[in-house]
DNA sequence: CATGAATGAGCTTTCATTCAT
DNA sequence: AATGAATGAAAGCTCATTCAT
């Protein structure tokens, strides 16, 4: 009934595994596509191939099938350290925004933020899941940064990477285009600042 | 024949403008609580206490009712400058994070991302009215910042005030706390790497 | 408040007779395009280019101003006589359907037909104005033939009119052309019966 | 396993054959007694006692499900041949008759008329469901009478069955009685017409 | 387990009509 | 007399969910 993973060893017979992933992936293309609250579960169930009370036996609901979505969704990894800590912050930002930009990117941070009131698991899975390990990522390098002595052994780490990061989320709400150069941008400002 | 007050410019009943009002003011609260698409023209027409041809007349859908509803949105005038650009930067923050703050106010920058696709005037309003007219005080406490010199005439400024403005999102997106000291913390940081 | 012609003599600003006539004519291409209760007063009065009151003034509803309109239908005048009984029938005739065949002429006795029991006056008055005169002129036709003593004196004149007038409303029903030769057809077979 | 009666063909649960027919035959009497624009898909759901999903899982929409009520919709069997083929013609009619002067029978045909550019099909599938077996019923009796030699060989059948059947529709349009002698007056006159 | 059928509530929009100027 | 504004009622259609097989 929730979004844990099925038994495989219940009598009976077994759950189709593979239907799993089909249904959550139409969904989170769905969730990001239209939103949470535009997104069909009809529509859902045809596009994965499956009649929907197959999947109401596995979710309990339009809350729980999107949120258990969300799961699918998995931050890439981090590119490998070049030894540079400028550079390595760097590329994470990049990496950072290309992520965003994927189509429906931020349509779908908007989505979990219109629902906040309504559906709050979804921002609070979207959190554990997407923001805090892509924020992680970006505060590993502020602290290879430390480590090497370039960045201040006493900086806000916490509000630099809220920074670097917010700065991307700002750009895209005013609508203007977020180039490759602008990951060297703000690192350099927030660098600086944190000597 | 000219009786007193305004001479009736137009004939037929006059509309009466408080409806007007009493419309978008209730469109406007539904749609951040409820986001574009849970947002129900009956709901609205009943809460504003009119009937829904009343609310078609002027406007001719739920879109343009919506985009119009964010008309009413106004930022708020910074507060006055005191001479001290860091000090009114840090004052416009607050400011700034507090009407983010305010119930809903993240959940309505959502479903306007949310509504990217299906919907753009939304985010294209929202953009005008609400997204530049913030960051453009952001700016200006930066640029009087450059006249003083305490900034480097060559600063990079407008990178430098989606990173504080965008700081609020990251923090918000997060789900931690964002104190009044929050403003100083990534004013501080940015400040300096503007130097 | 209903369709009798305005008075001229009565105080006050006198109604504008133009527009009586806009109106109806307006009405009347509604009606037959639309049908009685797909044609939408909104649509007539801007079309006429007047407001609804103006409307509501001078008929007191939907089924009173779709009377009147009916009143503007205009039998056309039969084809001179030319002496010859049978050729004067076929000429009324052809006449006849030329009338049906014009756009929507069989819609307009289409949706009388439909609202019979909900707008009855629609069905009275479209006897009284268009079906009536149209088959008096048949009759009149075989009446010469009795009065040349082409057609038996005691023939039954009032079923051969329907039986000739109704072979076209069968014709269309059934979704076959009706050329001009289908007056010589089906008044060929009539008048051979009326002997 | 094989418990009972029909071996379940298809997966899922069986339609409700029953509905289908109750829903039909609720469309049908509000397409006649209130023309296809009056009538509603609410009051027929109501009436027919099931939800308004259940009839667009079964039909697309409005016109889809009045045309498919059409099809319920059958010819009377004609009754069955004397060997006199001017009294089977004279029956046939009188058949004809009864059925378009039921409740509504030529309200029916007039919404169908009325219809035709809106929702052609409705026309359509009258014509081949109704209006066609009508109208070949009558013109077997007369080919009977060519047959049988009372009817030339070279009469014109088709001109004689659209005049038979369309005095019926002139009749009622005028507003007149058709009593049972009616079928005895045309037939009268178009059998002589056909010698 | 998985299916197709059924449901109740809700949506946006339009209509015929009346009111206030 | 004529206008533009306002209304209550209803329409067609779709959704998330549950039932019966």
């Amino acid at each position: 009934m929730n979004s844990s993973s099925p038994k495989s060893t219940s009598p009976g017979r077994p759950r189709d595994a593979a239907l799993d992933e089909k249904i959550l992936r139409a969904t989170l293309r769905h969730l990001s596509e239209y939103g949470y609250s535009r997104m069909s579960i009809d529509a859902i169930a045809e596009e994965a191939g499956v009649s929907k009370p197959t999947m109401y036996r596995r979710w309990s609901g339009k809350a729980d099938l999107a949120t258990a979505a969300l799961t699918l969704v998995r931050v890439a990894e981090p590119p490998p350290a070049t030894g540079n800590a400028l550079d390595d912050l760097k590329a994470a930002l990049r990496n950072f925004s290309r992520s965003l930009l994927r189509p429906n990117g931020m349509a779908l941070i908007g989505t979990v933020l219109a629902e906040e009131e309504h559906t709050p698991e979804l921002l609070k899975l979207f959190r554990e899941r997407l923001v805090a390990p892509r924020r992680a990522i970006v505060r590993e390098t502020l602290r290879a940064g430390q480590a090497s002595g370039e960045i201040s052994s006493n900086a806000d780490i916490e509000a630099a990477a809220n920074l670097l990061v917010g700065s991307f989320y700002a750009r895209y709400l005013e609508g203007l285009p977020i180039g490759d150069d602008w990951a060297d941008r703000v690192a350099g400002i927030v660098w600086k600042g944190l000597r």
